[in-house]
This record gives structure tokens, C-alpha cells and sequence, in this order.
DNA sequence: GCGACAG
DNA sequence: ATCTTGTCGC
């Protein structure tokens, strides 16, 4: 698939400078209807050694087919800093992107998409990069409250809301007992279909089945290493 | 000024 | 992100 350079930022001024006029970019609506293979997304890292990311490719219906992987030595790395993720990570996401023999239709990212201070979390930052509709699905909180608690049953969603009363997203409890995820629309796509599409992918275990599996193929790639 | 802070 | 033992629970 055809992916345009990323911008590598100097500093966090740089980053910033970048970010603003693509956050104004991100299109929040849009159906998910059609999408049949998607590529999710996730790294893995141990201080000292290069990250590894991940592109699995996913058919809804068959499940996984195919994993692209790339590497990035720790030294090009940018530093990680809560709010800039995307620049840490997303050149390597693009490297394991080129690597799968076909295009994905979407991307679900391990990460916010909206669900972020100035509305550009990875999710987007990627999902606009590439014009693709993308979902956000990260472990924790980074911005924005549930509106309420959320229940404790397999299934149960709250709005997450923005200081200013926004909606940007949703915490969803995927299995009961664990803890919750925080699910958001990266671009080209609606609130309520990033969180329909999570909730339709199979869930063993915490996380969707694609995340999970691209996470572990992250986890042995690095394992590999040493 | 004091916390919070994706991976 | 990863480092780690035992431990609680289904």
C-alpha cells in the first residue's frame, strides 16, 4: 500500500507544530459498513532494544491472515511523552503496514484516536496519514471522564466526556471482572460505530482477538531478539 | 501551584 | 513498553 513519509519532529515544539493541523483533519463520522479486513495495530518494547510493531491483518469473517512486522532501533526513536505517542510509534506501524501484501480497509490501534488533549491521538494521527477510517482501543485513560461508573457486565459502555461536556469516546467493558477499555473514533468514522465495531470482534480474553494476537507476535518478536 | 499523564 | 513471585479465582 502506498505510505506517505512521516514527518520526524526534532522536539516536542516541532511535534506540536505538526499536530494541530492535522488533528483539524479528523473526520468523526462515518460507517464501518463493507470494512472485511482490517489491520490491527500494537508494539512491543524493552528499554535497550529496538521496538517492535506489528500489522496484523484481520477478515472479520476469517479471522487472522497474514502479519507484517518491523523494527526501529531505539536511538531513532522519538522519546515517549503522554499526549505524542504517534510520533514515537507510528513510523514503525508504516514500516509493518508496507510489509503485509495487502492493503487493510481500516485500522484498529492499540491507543486513543479522539479520546486525546488535542484530538489527535495515534489512532487518528495514523488514520489521517493514511485517509483510512480508524478505531482507537487503549488500556488506560489519557483524556476525558466516564460520564458515569461503568457496570461491571461483559458488554456495559459509558460515554467518555471532555472537559467541555464533548463525547469522545466510550470505556467498555469487554469481559466481566476486567478492567475496562477506552474506545475511540480515530478518523473517518462516528462514536457510536468505532464502538460497534469493537464490540463485533471476537473477545476472548480482555482484548479483541486482533489486538491480542498482534500483541503477541509483538511480545515473541522482541523475545526473539536476545 | 498541584496532579495527571496512551505506549 | 518491560522488569517480576506468588497468589487469588474461575
Amino acid at each position: 500500500m502506498e505510505v506517505p513519509p512521516f514527518p520526524r519532529p526534532k522536539d516536542l515544539e516541532e511535534a506540536q507544530a505538526l499536530q494541530k493541523p492535522l488533528a483539524a483533519k479528523v473526520v468523526v463520522e462515518g460507517s464501518l459498513e463493507g470494512v472485511r479486513r482490517l489491520a490491527a495495530l500494537d508494539a512491543s518494547h524493552k528499554p535497550g532494544r529496538p521496538l517492535v510493531a506489528v500489522a496484523l491483518l484481520y477478515d472479520l469473517e476469517k479471522g487472522p491472515l497474514q502479519v507484517g512486522k518491523a523494527q526501529v532501533p531505539e536511538e531513532e526513536l522519538f522519546p515517549y511523552v503522554p499526549g505524542f505517542l504517534s510520533f514515537r510509534e507510528a513510523p514503525a506501524y508504516l514500516e509493518a503496514l508496507k510489509a503485509l501484501p495487502e492493503a487493510p480497509e481500516a485500522l484498529l490501534v492499540d491507543g486513543q484516536g479522539i479520546a486525546h488533549p488535542r484530538g489527535l491521538g495515534i489512532a487518528s494521527h495514523l488514520g489521517v496519514h493514511l485517509d483510512l477510517p480508524s478505531v482507537g482501543v487503549a488500556k488506560s485513560l489519557l483524556f476525558g471522564r466516564p460520564e458515569r461508573p461503568l457496570p461491571r457486565e461483559a458488554g456495559s459502555a459509558v460515554r467518555l466526556l471532555a472537559p467541555d461536556g464533548r463525547p469522545v469516546g466510550y470505556a467498555y467493558r469487554s469481559r466481566t471482572g476486567v478492567r475496562p477499555l477506552y474506545v475511540s473514533p480515530g478518523h473517518r468514522v462516528g462514536l457510536e460505530e468505532a464502538l460497534a465495531l469493537v464490540k463485533g470482534l471476537p473477545t476472548r480474553f480482555r482484548l479483541p482477538e486482533p489486538l491480542r494476537l498482534a500483541h503477541l507476535e509483538a511480545l515473541r518478536a522482541l523475545r526473539a531478539l536476545d
